[in-house]
DNA sequence: CGAACGGTTGAGGCGCATCAACGGACGTGG
DNA sequence: CCACGTCCGTTGATGCGCCTCAACCGTTCG
């Protein structure tokens, strides 16, 4: 079994890296591949190794919210002892590490340093989901837009931002139709805040006002 | 120091309810008062033990998002380990344990359970948010409202709901405004579904078609 | 080539916000 | 006791932002 080198990851660093890594097992996903569904019971715990994974959750009414992207070193499935809230699908082609749960929690049960830090990303993944709430309620469309382009523009050090995920993902993202993103991104065109260089390649021409627009 | 019987209370069970209260200190506060503010930095965890806590995030654009209404027995500021991303206030008059969050980790650093209790404690806030962002993005003014009068009437055992917040309370939850908050007040009671008999107190006249309208 | 898919653009409508007026519950001072 | 203001909630008129429906375009794949 190998790992990719995990230094430059961005979160969870120490002790629970180690004790997923040590405990849990890897996993190779295809573009689409679910990780887990929603509703089944929450048995394990997962830890992006490389690619991007999407979670989401279909309500009664046949409606989707999407519940975040994650990136490598991020954790996911940390949500409940339970079932599972949503499900996780990946976007790209993806690597993940698997750790059962109770083996994680036996783990942390005997040190202490895991179950700390094992808070610790929890409460990193609650930041996070705080931070979408602010948005979903209290943000115009364009604002939402350009925030999640202010975040990815962040994400990818370079000027050009890749989008990896379709319109449809965007606006299950942040509660809008796949028209109204599109809409959207026309509008920071013709402003000239972004150029698309591509269906899914932006460049922020104006990173000043696309920082002043996400407010 | 006194505490107040624990028995009854709904999640937290155990070592964290034991360490918190071990290693905090009891604080009284009036309706209104603040327990801690947004962008304070993180360190305290906050136990309710009686009345209702409030907390709310005042975006920069001078809009307000309440996180969550928290009861006897509810954790608050699990969230990170850095700043506040909500303040807390008393929605009633209140008593609450406060506990230094670098005792409780220190805590946790010793006794494994503890550190167990936390995660566990922090998952419970985490899906109690992921419902509200569902919630959010995905439903109508009806259907939030409904949402809340059926969890409220499921906290409540009796058939009377007593609402303990103000209608901009309930605006600034569900992401309303007040109006419409009346206005669909108004229209479940001409529905028959509930019928006012105060200015904070509810009817529930018919628990099956609120749960339906909640979806 | 045609079909399927993802994305853009336009026309029209609906849901909720906004603005404004009103009403009842409380206090305070006469 | 009543006039008075303030606070909270209700109700109505109007408007805007986003959704809905629909047509269209470029790309990909059979």
């Amino acid at each position: 079994m190998t790992f990719v080198a995990l230094d430059h990851l961005t979160p969870a660093s120490g002790d629970v890296v180690d004790a997923v890594a040590r405990l849990g097992h890897h996993v190779s996903l295809g573009r689409g591949a679910e990780l887990y569904s929603q509703d089944d019971t929450a048995e394990c715990v997962y830890r992006v190794v490389r690619g991007i994974v999407r979670t989401s959750r279909i309500t009664d009414d046949g409606r989707r919210q999407i519940g975040g992207f994650y990136y490598p070193g991020d954790m996911i499935a940390l949500e409940d002892e339970t079932a599972h809230c949503f499900s996780a699908e990946a976007l790209t082609d993806c690597e993940a590490i698997v750790v059962q749960r109770r083996l994680l929690d036996a783990a942390a049960s005997t040190d202490p340093t895991v179950a700390r830090q094992l808070w610790i990303a929890g409460t990193r993944c609650m930041r996070k989901m705080q931070s979408h709430l602010v948005q979903l309620g209290r943000k115009s469309a364009l604002e939402r837009v350009c925030a999640v382009l202010s975040e990815l523009s962040a994400r990818g050090a370079g000027e050009e931002i890749d989008l990896p995920m379709s319109r449809q993902d965007i606006a299950d993202y942040l509660d809008l139709t796949i028209e109204t993103v599109s809409r959207m991104f026309s509008q920071l065109q013709a402003r000239r805040v972004i150029a698309m260089t591509g269906l899914r390649r932006v460049r922020v021409s104006d990173p000043c006002a696309l920082e002043r627009l996400a407010a």
